[in-house]
DNA sequence: TTCATACTTTGACGCTTAACGAATTATGCA
DNA sequence: TGCATAATTCGTTAAGCGTCAAAGTATGAA
């Protein structure tokens, strides 16, 4: 009738959404205050993307996540502190202390991933902020946007990153894409693209099988460092 | 089995046994640190004396309760105070999305209310204000707890608190206890309870029956007002 | 001892809900 | 435009759980 002048009934519809494993486990994971996709909790949770689905659908109706649409990406993370204190507290009650828990996320896939179709990750925030400390990246026109520098276009080009033609192209040249798992921009667009084809190609970094976590092989250490003072 | 390795499998069954309606209407009635029977907890959360029996089983599995036999009697609580902040931390969560929750808490259950065995609501917020205001309340040793000055010994003294003895119990000396109506702390731990017990014993406090709720009596508003230069 | 009270356990019934695959929608890419 | 991927919705199945009445256990009183 109207649950809104109960809150035994209102906290036991909180309590029970996260009382179940498969819900407890996405939520847990969650805690460490990174965004993950409905397939990756649903991988976390150890269930098909549809069961995935509909458990955040739950989490989402009781507001212990939130979802940020990015793209074709549905991102769910807690819904404020209150539920990360709600979490923490019922550990504390289940005996056992907060230090034991460690986030379930691949580390690889912490590191370096695919956003799409470029860098993301901490490695693809690191190559970010170096191209900017380079002065390689600056401020596009529209204020949102990124540009390419004389000195950037000048600097990509022995990678056989043509400027001209990726600005040629329908797509927007390049843009600061929010990192869900660092909270840290990292390079989207067609220059994202052509530097993520490009290390691909010279098997800087390669993709693991059957997931988006990138690694960076020797070479590419060697090469990134040379090239844009990187070092992983 | 190995449930140790799994934090959140161990937290969905305590949240799961807070998940069901019946149960929590238990749990939310002994917030008020009073134990109760097996029939009186059946008779509150509108279930058959059988029925009643089997979900504080499970209550008590999950060490959300626990049990004191006298006689032919079996008196039910809260098991400590992680109980009740994790029942609390659940109420912030269900009560931040429904609104009309905080409007319905009856004007006196926020005002002044008993937390566990402390004195809670606005008033125990203002209590725990003042007493930081008069530096009779200092940071305790161990960073999170709190202590009392030298001059706060001074000045509970009168009131038949002694510090000494209340620091020799084995229970936390006192803590800041945050308020779910307020969001805001107060003061918990051995310190907490020699002061709700002081102010009821005097009659400055008055306990509503069959509730949490505290009334402040026309003394009480005299004597907070001269002792703590607290003012209703 | 016998009875009465307080509570728990047992067993059967019925409802809720998690689970999956298949089909559907939405977005991005070529 | 058509293809691929991400995610949701739908329909069905199966398991779990809450519910109560009745039988069982324990305590206290006559």
């Amino acid at each position: 009738m109207n649950a809104e002048h109960r809150p035994d009934l209102a906290v036991s519809k909180v309590a029970a959404a996260i009382g179940e494993p498969a819900r407890a486990r996405m939520l847990y994971c969650l805690l460490d205050g990174h965004a993950r996709t409905s397939t990756e909790l649903g991988i976390v949770a150890e269930v098909s993307p549809s069961t995935a689905s509909a458990h955040l659908a739950r989490l989402k109706e009781e507001r212990l996540v939130s979802v940020v649409a990015q793209g074709k990406h549905r991102y769910y993370r807690l819904d404020g502190e209150n539920v990360s204190a709600a979490l923490e507290a019922l550990m504390v009650v289940a005996g056992r202390s907060t230090e034991i828990f460690v986030p379930t996320t691949p580390s690889g896939l912490r590191f370096a991933r695919a956003c799409y179709d470029h860098i993301a990750g901490s490695f693809g925030v690191s190559l970010h902020d170096r191209l900017n400390e380079l002065k390689w990246l600056v401020s596009g026109s529209d204020g949102t946007g990124y540009d390419l520098s004389p000195a950037g276009a000048q600097g990509l080009a022995p990678l056989g990153i043509d400027a001209a033609a990726l600005r040629s192209l329908r797509r927007r040249f390049a843009y600061a894409c929010i990192d869900w798992s660092e909270r840290r921009p990292h390079i989207g667009g067609a220059l994202g693209a052509a530097l993520l084809t490009c290390a691909l190609q010279r098997n800087w970094l390669v993709k693991d099988l059957d997931s988006r976590a990138l690694r960076v092989t020797r070479a590419g250490q060697r090469e990134f460092h040379i090239r844009f003072g990187l070092r992983a």
